[in-house]
Parts: C-alpha cells; sequence; structure tokens
DNA sequence: AGGATGATATCC
DNA sequence: GATATCATCCTC
C-alpha cells in the first residue's frame, strides 16, 4: 500500500480536496484493516472562511487545524455523529479538507455515505483528535488500480450560516457517477 | 418534518 | 454556570 507522504497535504485546500477523491483511507484496529475509498469531500479554507470552525480563531478545539499538515480533526456534531478531517498547508493556515462519504472497501459496511456514518462505520471518534494521518494504523493510501473519473463541484451542505458568500462558493467535490456520494 | 444529544463558544 | 448553536442522521 502506497501510503500518501506528509507533503501531500501540504498544498492548497482545494487542490488537496480533489486530490482525495479515489484515494483509500485506511484504519487498522485489532489486526483488523477496514479500507474505504474517498468519493466525496468538502474544503474549508481557514479564518476567512466563515463556514470553516477555525473562522473563530484558535480554540482548544480549533488548534489541532491551525498545526502542521496530515494530522485529523474530528469533532462531534448535532451530540450524536462524528466528523473527520485531514488537515491541509503549513503550520498556522488553519485549512482542512472534511470526508463526507466513502465507498466501501475493505471490512466495510454499507453504510459510508455521509460524514456521521463514514466515522461510525471506520470506527473513528473523539480519541482520534490530533491523531496522525501518516501512520502505521491509520492513514490514506494511492489505489493500486487508479481509475478515471470525473469530479464535481458544488457548495457545500450545512453552512447557510456562513453567509451567501461562503455558503455559495464551490467547495464540495465529489466522484461524478459514484453511488456513495452522500447528496446529488 | 421533527427530534435526538453533547461539545463548544459566548455570553452573563 | 446557563444557553444557543450546530460541517447530521433516523424515525415518523
Amino acid at each position: 500500500m502506497k501510503k500518501l507522504p506528509r507533503e501531500f497535504y501540504n498544498r492548497k485546500t482545494t487542490i488537496v480536496a480533489q486530490d482525495l477523491l479515489g484515494k483509500l483511507l485506511v484504519h487498522r484496529v485489532d489486526n483488523i484493516e477496514r479500507i474505504g475509498k474517498i468519493v466525496e469531500v468538502e474544503a474549508y479554507l481557514g479564518p476567512l472562511d466563515l463556514a470553516a470552525h477555525t473562522s473563530k480563531g484558535i480554540t482548544p478545539r480549533t488548534k489541532i487545524m491551525f498545526g502542521p499538515p496530515g494530522y485529523v480533526y474530528v469533532y462531534l456534531v448535532y451530540g450524536m455523529h462524528h466528523c473527520m478531517n485531514v488537515v491541509t498547508e503549513p503550520d498556522g493556515t488553519g485549512t482542512a479538507v472534511l470526508l463526507r462519504a466513502l465507498e466501501p472497501v475493505s471490512n466495510l459496511s454499507n453504510n459510508t455515505k455521509g460524514p456521521g456514518r463514514l466515522c461510525k462505520a471506520m470506527g473513528v471518534n473523539l480519541s482520534h483528535y490530533g491523531h496522525d494521518i501518516c501512520s502505521d494504523n491509520f492513514y490514506i493510501a494511492h489505489p493500486q488500480t487508479p481509475e478515471n473519473f470525473n469530479i464535481v463541484a458544488r457548495p457545500r451542505v450545512g453552512v447557510d450560516y456562513a453567509g451567501s458568500d461562503w455558503a455559495s462558493q464551490p467547495l464540495r467535490f465529489y466522484i461524478e457517477g459514484n453511488r456513495y456520494v452522500s447528496k446529488k
């Protein structure tokens, strides 16, 4: 499995987001390797992006997003669902990519469509906050047989509170025609 | 269409 | 320390 190096994440967030499509998210727990292909993501562009959690500045919760790239930002939404992000760009930038949907590849349920179900299927919870995504048990890899696909860009989901300027930006990316994309 | 359910930020 | 607000999902 060819693991993505930390440098992969140390680029423009919109580039990283689109480049993550088709890659494999791997999480090994108790010698069970769960693998899912990333089919849908959203980019969050830092303090200026009113839809990003980092628009509130550095807090205990957003601290990891202001750190170096290649680490996991996990948080709880609506009291019951976890969402998983990967930090991008250099130390101090406050940017990340939200993973919204996977296509099951290995040891996953069929319920990987949507950020909450994605975390549940992969076994991700708050204990993974700050975890290194370049580590041996939790990482993202190149697929062995890459496929060609078209990328669709749409506005992000559930961020109307950010105001029309940011809410309307096409920062949600997904693989065209993939049945595991969470919304049409 | 509405409720669940808890961490977090933002007030007092 | 109280409360309003969620980058959602499930059930009705």
